[in-house]
DNA sequence: ATCTATGCAAAGCTTTTGCAATCGT
DNA sequence: ACGATTGCAAAAGCTTTGCATAGAT
């Protein structure tokens, strides 16, 4: 997938890979520049965006691009669908297993070659309903 | 949905409306600023935005915030899912019934309460195939 | 007459890019 | 030493917004 897999071990790259495996959050670009900083202080937002591309290319990370204004990653690969709140965007993991391709679709795909699927839930997450319960509207 | 249902009827309202309404392409805003202003020579770019926005509030239209950079308009209101080709960006219906929510998941939702679901194929349409074939790579 | 909607331009937000300096190999 | 990577700032791409004017009811 990368055209040019000759890469540089740097310490932001390997900071930012990091502490993305260390989250099952599926931060936002911003979101985790904000805690690369506090290891990398003079760390820049252009840089986090940069090696997250470069990451996912490489095949060590994944762009969500879900629904939303913002791009979320994730550094788990293996298959699996995601959760989102539709109150305060939080993102999960879903633990069921993906659903099956050939079967979700009995008809015809009207000439089009499906090489994947993007399938995300929307819903509301146990804090929100928690919160809801107590001012509700 | 409307915290104010008030409205008033604008011509560019309802030329956006039924121009939207012709189409099965949703598409992007811009796209249909493009195909309006062959109507409305003057009308703006914000004033197709606002009215999307509006006419959605309202439930003629439905916005989806598919994958991608740009959001896409579908006056089709009826449930149903999509295919994008990943080489063009073009957007197309998939004719097949949508999937059952409670047959996708057999699990637990990790305490969320489940509202919706956002279902998308990712592919090659024809013509991108047809392409392919005389210019591999 | 009232008050929403419009057109224009400017601002906002997320992401990308140009450039000189830096740092990994 | 070579050239990929960085930090900074500027730019780009999509969408929203402020404001004075036009227009629907």
């Amino acid at each position: 997938m990368a055209e040019n897999p000759i890469q540089r071990w740097t310490r932001q790259r390997e900071v930012i890979l990091e502490e993305l495996r260390k989250l099952n959050s599926h931060p936002t670009a911003a979101g985790l520049y904000q805690i690369v900083r506090r290891r990398l202080p003079k760390v820049s937002l252009a840089t986090v965006y940069r090696n997250l591309v470069r990451l996912s290319e490489l095949g060590y990370v994944r762009k969500l691009d879900l629904g939303g204004s913002e791009a979320r990653f994730d550094a788990n690969l293996e298959r699996h669908d995601h959760v989102r709140c539709v109150r305060c965007g939080r993102v999960d993991d879903l633990r069921s297993p993906p659903i099956e391709l050939g079967r979700a679709v009995q008809d015809d795909w009207g000439g089009y070659e499906i090489v994947d699927y993007r399938l995300e839930f929307l819903g509301v997450c146990p804090r929100c309903r928690q919160r809801t319960k107590r001012e509700p509207g």
